[in-house]
DNA sequence: GAATTTATAGCGTTGCCCCCGCTGTTAATT
DNA sequence: AATTAACAGCGGGGGCAACGCTATAAATTC
């Protein structure tokens, strides 16, 4: 926990396992094993594992490529 | 451009120019020079102006950080 | 209990992001 | 017209986190 820990930190962190959950559900009802999606999208399986389970925060691009094989939008909406 | 260019490849580029023009879109309607927005996130302004511009593709930890300051959502939906 | 799937650790590489500096544009002021 | 300032784009060096890869072990399912 860095020094500067606030609120934001908090809900990024929130959002990341938040993320995280919902790549493995979605996966898990397209009935793909982390091994099958991982050669989909030509990424490493661990990698997955690693996104799934919150270890780091993926890049943008990687979040389209999981949207396309998955299936599902992401989108900014104003308020 | 890698020799392993695929539609994927596409669709990911285009979507980081779309996000980055929805970013500036909105950090604009709500009266922010990139600086004043860079002092309130605590980031470098010329990182925004890469941002908006498409220069790299961000993790999804800094889009939580824009999507706070910005006050906007960012969400999963599935088909 | 074997087979499949997933978690995690360690290490190497790549690229995100920090930070600084410079340039170009536009607008305001004198 | 010249000057000043606000704003944004771009290049590059550097640090560190994202991600690839391999290996091992744990968990799950049959």
């Amino acid at each position: 926990m860095p020094l500067d820990f606030t609120a934001s930190e908090s809900l990024i962190k929130d959002y990341r396992l938040k993320l995280g959950d919902k790549i493995r559900q979605v996966r898990e009802e397209r009935g793909y094993s982390q091994e099958q999606l991982a050669g989909m999208m030509d990424i490493n399986r661990t990698t997955i594992s690693k996104i799934e389970n919150g270890k780091f925060s993926i890049t943008v691009d990687y979040l389209v490529r999981f949207s396309i094989f998955l299936d599902f939008e992401f989108k900014v909406i104003e308020r």
